[in-house]
DNA sequence: GTGAAAGCGCTAACAA
DNA sequence: TTGTTAGCGCTTTCAC
């Protein structure tokens, strides 16, 4: 295989220096015209490709930025990554996406290679497990930017973007209230962790608002997962009399509430309703389709982007945080009425 | 903030060169034991962090792939991606993923990012609107090594893993034959694309085989969204008498089919009846869920990366190809039976 | 076992 | 407008 065109060969193709050439191919002012466009043509027909870590490492700028996530075979995380790398193409930025698995361990591995690699910036949301705060402490230390999104690390001063769990919950909550319902469950996630206990409150905000008592023995807590959400119904199920609706921590929980449900030969919303925070693209295609809090995770990858890139070029270590509201997607169920089964 | 510690400073500190310090990170067999662990503590107290930049334009070597494909908000992506990075975390390479969107003017600037970048390889799912090949034939040009997945290019003679369009295609369709169904519609994808041809020669065969006629006007083609699906149910009713059965080239199709069925007030599967080839991870939740041709997406990841890497460190640019089959997947359609709805 | 020399391909600063 | 010099941080080769 014919060794890759370097500058240095067209420079003595037209018989100028690589200084010259790189000026030209960079559009740098100095270089005429007619220069120009002489290894413009030349290197086109060369077949130059500039050899970027070669400049990356020459002139210290990287413009990339590293983005760290659990998965992305989710609906939150499949969207807002999306998001975030048509912004980053936008903006010139190139992003090094790397996937955790919830692993706290490859988390701060993942951390090490991009602090490495020299990206500007750090797009974080963080693995379940996680729990040291020095990995994150780290990055902010040697004067990188890092913006948390979604899943935050709580004890850390620093940037993020989150949909608003609070307020989600409690309107999610309120509709069904509203509807009638006073018996409510929650299915809750961790409240050990900020997201689970954000909703957590909202859930009890709604509730307390409402005047109505919360059973405790109808709050189950448990994780995020389709499976936690299908024990914590067989749990709740232990716990004596069923609520009249249950309120779920995330869309995954509720599809395994659901599963339990069927499973216990109970229909929805008829026997027992279901509302939940999250969304998926599929949810219309249930039946009944759930009424939701759908996050605006593009808007939220977007922001958390837009945000850091900002803090890069200003040079700004500044904590800001964005809080994105939720919204509300009434479908068939929280409605508190008889439905005719389609 | 404090310039990064480099290899030059840790020398400094224990007395020793450059050269010495950057042998000992590496566990270069020349470096005493003493030696190399005074580096080790010195480097560990100073905070040192490779400029993986430098090492890789000082070794040329990357030991980087670049992955193009078209989303990660879609079932087989988001699941092909992830095994794709797990496989490649196992094997010490970076991935550099980069999104399309199906244009194939930003799939061609991708790709010299990529090529500018040192990649060692590709690994390519092709966008939808993809006709010009040069820019994958100019990668094999330049030496480097390349496997399509999944959506492969034509007309050019390249790795590629695939899943067994045509066999299950087939399979699904056969299913349902074998339970009865006799008058089945095909709604297609393009036929001037490799997938889309070789699932509607499945869809053939299977007719044919059974000694079926089939019907043209039962078959409509289109893209493979779910817009198209229902849309192509659409043209379907407009062109007289319903088929019993529908299959679809694709589970988003299907998916719009469903739609189309429902807002017709038609009842899936007794009026008609709907299988598809793909799949999600909600189909179970679905009423009726599907009976479909499943992808074996992290398989068809795991294999695509693996005869990439396979391909470049045995310097070996033979083409091969891999059919992953797919799995028949019996839900609640295509049975030929009416079922009760829950 | 250690280090000196050279260079990866490019760019920044300055000189001509 | 163009070129010279120097160096980014690291690794490779080869001499000691």
């Amino acid at each position: 295989m014919a060794p890759p065109v370097t500058l240095k060969h067209i420079a003595e193709e037209v018989n100028k220096t690589a200084v010259t050439v790189s000026k030209a191919l960079r559009n740098h002012p100095d270089i005429s015209k007619k220069t120009r466009e002489e290894i413009l043509r030349v290197a086109e027909r060369m077949g130059y490709t500039p050899n970027l870590i070669a400049r990356k490492l020459s002139s210290k700028s990287t413009r990339s930025i590293g983005l760290i996530v659990p998965h992305i075979a989710h609906p939150f995380f499949a969207q807002s990554i999306e998001a975030i790398y048509d912004e980053a193409h936008r903006r010139e930025y190139d992003i090094i996406l790397m996937l955790t698995g919830e692993d706290d361990g490859l988390e701060a591995q993942h951390i090490q290679s991009l602090l490495s690699m020299q990206v500007d910036g750090f797009l974080i949301s963080v693995s379940e497990t996680t729990k040291d705060i020095s990995i994150f402490q780290n990055i902010l230390n040697r004067g990188k930017r890092l913006v948390f999104f979604d899943r935050v690390m709580e004890g850390l001063d620093c940037s993020r973007v989150v949909c608003d769990n609070y307020q989600g919950t409690c309107d999610l909550v309120t509709f069904a209230i509203k509807n009638g319902y006073q018996e409510i469950g929650y299915i809750a996630g961790y409240s050990n962790n900020y997201i689970g206990r954000e909703r957590r409150h909202g859930f009890e905000a709604a509730m307390t608002n409402a005047g109505l008592k919360i059973h405790p023995e109808w709050i189950i807590e448990g994780g995020f997962s389709q499976k936690d959400g299908y024990q914590g119904f067989m749990k709740l199920k232990g716990n004596g009399p069923l609520p009249k609706l249950i309120a779920t921590v995330s869309y995954n929980v509720a599809m395994g509430v659901m599963k339990a449900i069927e499973e216990a030969g109970l229909t929805i919303p008829n026997d027992i309703d279901l509302i939940a925070f999250g969304d998926s693209e599929f949810n219309h295609f249930l039946n009944p389709a759930l009424t939701v809090s759908r996050l605006q995770s593009r808007e939220m990858g977007r922001r958390a982007l837009d945000m850091l890139i900002r803090a890069i070029d200003l040079d700004d270590s500044e904590s800001t945080e964005i809080v994105v509201p939720t919204e509300l997607i009434i479908h068939d169920t929280g409605l508190n009425k008889k439905i005719e089964r389609r």
